[in-house]
DNA sequence: CCTCAACTATGAGATTTATCATACTTATAA
DNA sequence: TTATAAGTATGATAAATCTCATAGTTGAGG
């Protein structure tokens, strides 16, 4: 994670992703700009949580670390949104879960400890808050209809397209079958079947993907209806 | 529906229920009491909302009606909770989903129109109804989770409990099959199934519970992870 | 009274997905 | 260096779940 500190480049964001309408005040003073490349960290579950954290940007995945031990992945974001608003409104000192940049991604930043008093008074922030949550849960809503609906194929060929980098796919098999909620076998069993049907090839470490149009088709009624 | 204006009783629910502490203002003026029976509709999709409402007693379900006319059954819900807090928050006039009691309902309700530009602007009312939607938030990444987790007999067994009235389980299987994720020919192999252990006996339009204790426990996890 | 739509019900067979067993590879830590 | 854990991989078999076909029942409306 580095900051950035030219002057411009932030109020480019600031302006662009309706950072600026968030608040009644102004804050550009405040505001400072992250950059953090893929696969590090935005927020680590347990640690302390200095910045309230607007992506505006990159993509994000939204860990959670279970009562034992195991990683389990929660959702993913792409700009513009929040995180680490529900401590803030929880007045949480440390994050319960983690965020991992998925592709480079980049952050304005809010710091947290002088400014949460402020926030948590100020009814435009509280408002924007409010809408952010109800559009969340509508998006969850839909999010949950859509696993009961659709076959895996379908779910999968959605999530290689959403997380793939640079046209390489190289998620963890346990926990992308934790989140689709299906076994590991039968996950591979699933990829074997891209494999075979010319959509994925796999190379030593990730699968590269060989047609993107056909997995575009494939995950088009998911993706549909989650908009 | 019908408005109860016995003040002693609106009162004492006011407090038992910590409604008033929801707002920076006195809300007791403002606050009617309704009784809804059974079965009956809280708010019905697509009519106008003219009151926030606040579940102090009973249990009630929301209802999706999708493009098609088909009913999607979304969620329930036990006291203490607002109905129609997201319309309110996103300005809506009309209700987007249809909330339905499932046991006689008894809800505290503060007229939108008059009060919606004081609530919107009253910072305590913003971060109860933030903090709200986080908990929400919380409770469905885990119930997201679990339908992921348990198998369908569990689910199952925690929704009957869940919906069940007076020991009778009565709900459309459609609708049922459609919430767990399953099919209608798969939901009825799953109750026979309990019909044949003795969880459920079959009674014309709909089944006895013969084994709560059993029911319970089948859900147990279920509903443990879910707190 | 009749008809149509919605709901309930059951069987047969196919498909999806899970479980278990078993190896091989790689990174990490002692 | 050698364990050890995590990740990957594959086969065999069982269980869960779906699809399709088919019918009986019920309630509303003409």
């Amino acid at each position: 994670m580095q900051e950035i500190d030219t002057q411009d480049v932030i109020n480019n964001f600031i302006v662009t992703s309706g950072f600026n309408e968030q608040f009644s005040f102004d804050p550009r003073q405040d505001t400072k700009l992250f950059h953090i490349a893929a696969n590090d960290f935005i927020v680590k579950a347990g640690a302390p949580l200095t910045y309230l954290f607007y992506l505006v940007k990159g993509k994000a995945k939204l860990y959670d670390v279970l009562a034992n031990g195991k990683v389990s992945l929660i959702d993913f974001f792409t700009p513009p949104c929040f995180i680490g608003e529900m401590e803030l409104i929880e007045q949480r000192s440390a994050t319960a879960f983690s965020m991992q940049a998925i592709t480079d991604c980049w952050c304005l930043a809010l710091p947290i400890r002088p400014l949460q008093k402020k926030l948590l008074a100020d009814p435009v922030f509280l408002r924007q808050i409010c809408l952010y949550f109800v559009h969340k849960n509508y998006r969850t809503v839909k999010t949950a209809g859509n696993n009961a609906a659709f076959p895996v194929a379908q779910r999968l060929a959605s999530f290689i397209l959403l997380t793939a980098h640079d046209g390489l796919y190289s998620e963890k098999h346990v926990q992308v079958a934790e989140y689709l909620g299906i076994s590991y076998r039968h996950l591979l069993y699933v990829l074997a079947q891209f494999v075979k049907d010319g959509y994925l090839i796999k190379q030593q470490h990730h699968y590269k993907i060989a047609n993107s149009d056909g997995l575009t088709r494939l995950a088009h009624d998911v993706n549909e209806s989650t908009n």
